[in-house]
DNA sequence: GAACGTAGGTGTATGCCGTACACTCTGTCA
DNA sequence: TGACAGAGTGTACGGCATACACCTACGTTC
């Protein structure tokens, strides 16, 4: 039998493999995309990896650095800006590409730009940005600007969409109608605009990718203005 | 003596008065503004109100119902677009007036827009917000858009000052600097682009008000067309 | 001014949370 | 074969939100 232990040939089915850091941040996203953040505790963790608590330990700090892992992860899976298609282009694909992320991962949503040092992705992610901005020819001080309004616009439309998500528009239109009848007729009086739009949007249906990609587009063009103005002005780079 | 009971004369400046729920939901905002959302609890909140944990159950149902007023409070911060100075300086002053809230109370970020129904403040700010779009001239698709946007600007704008939030902005490049230096001259190679942010923000300095108004007016001046294109094209309401 | 009902406040206890510490087990290499 | 290291375990602790039963003080009513 030389180096092979019984219990493998005995169990093979049985048997768990190893687990090791990567495979415990990966099932942390995929536990908290599906429970939440509030369903996420090192115990059902644990559990979905059939392992005691503590033995997730072994292979991070605590609970806050395995957070970060995950959040790092997330990052991971953002495109980073590709600036042979011009800043414009770049910056649309970055914008979408991290809030798709963001959509994928509500939980990230508030984690990302969240206390502790920034994981090695998001250094790299932003470094990236800076540096297409950069050399498409914005000035230092654009330059932060754009970075600001942009991330500031995906951060905070994610995070409308997160609460206002529901499986279909219909459902959401639902809820928010619901929350109006609770002081019903009352309620009609007091917000009659506030009806108008969940009537209409009942009737229309809301899309949030073409309700993003509005806002997107108009700061986008803001920023070519900016851009222009700023060399325009002789206070280039 | 009457009806009045001996304790009172007895120990005057002992007798704390009854509490209710509107001075229980001020002092958690208070409390929330100054130890941040993790160091409140219904423990700490009960103590700094000199009463036990239990006795706040008998004027809030439970930490969500808790939380939910709280925000309610902030939302009553905040003042209400002010159709008389046109569109955009409504937009604009309601836009600073709600970032200036967020700033003020960072924990409500992510609390605002988050589950449970939304408050009547809240219902009562959007409703008035919808108001002057509409009566401005907006589309009803237009005016859906510009809320969307704004207030997305306006969360995700609040949300990374949240996060950056340093007292100087010396402290805060320093920060930046610090966790960079961690991997220390590696670092400098890699992200050449972040270090010269780090480096010229440090000398320079951030100002976040001058920050917020610049993507704040991209997204209003961007505004201003969408509604000409509107009105102009024909789609108008 | 005495009795009483009720709302405000208390004490105790439960179950979940993150995680410290000391252990056992298992696979690897000498 | 034996020893070592690193993976996984068991037990335990303090802090959390909060259920439930209790007590107490106050305004009301006669």
């Amino acid at each position: 039998m030389g180096q092979v232990p019984k219990a493998r040939l005995q169990e093979p089915a049985e048997r768990r493999p190893r687990l090791n850091r990567d495979a415990v941040l990966r099932a942390g996203v995929e536990l908290a995309d599906q429970a939440g953040i509030d369903g996420f505790t090192m115990r059902t963790l644990a559990e979905e990896l059939r392992v005691v608590p503590m033995a997730l330990y072994k292979h991070v700090a605590n609970k806050q650095e395995l957070l970060e892992g995950m959040v790092n992860l997330v990052w991971a899976e953002v495109t980073e800006p590709d600036s042979a298609r011009g800043w414009k282009q770049a910056m649309r694909g970055r914008a979408v590409s991290l809030w798709a992320a963001l959509v994928r991962h509500p939980w990230a949503v508030g984690l990302m730009e969240a206390a502790g040092r920034p994981g090695p992705e998001s250094l790299h992610q932003h470094n990236a940005m800076l540096g297409c901005l950069r050399q498409s020819g914005f000035s230092f001080r654009t330059t932060v600007h754009v970075m600001s309004m942009l991330d500031a616009y995906v951060y905070g439309f994610a995070l409308q969409q997160k609460t206002l998500s529901f499986e279909t528009p219909e459902e959401s239109a639902e809820a928010a109608a619901a929350t109006l009848d609770a002081e019903s007729a009352e309620a009609a009086a007091r917000y009659p605009y506030l009806l108008e739009v969940v009537g209409e949007l009942a009737k229309e249906g809301y899309n949030y990718d073409a309700e993003f990609a509005v806002g997107l587009d108009v700061l986008l063009d803001g920023v070519e203005s900016l851009r222009g103005s700023w060399r325009g002005g002789g206070a280039g780079d």
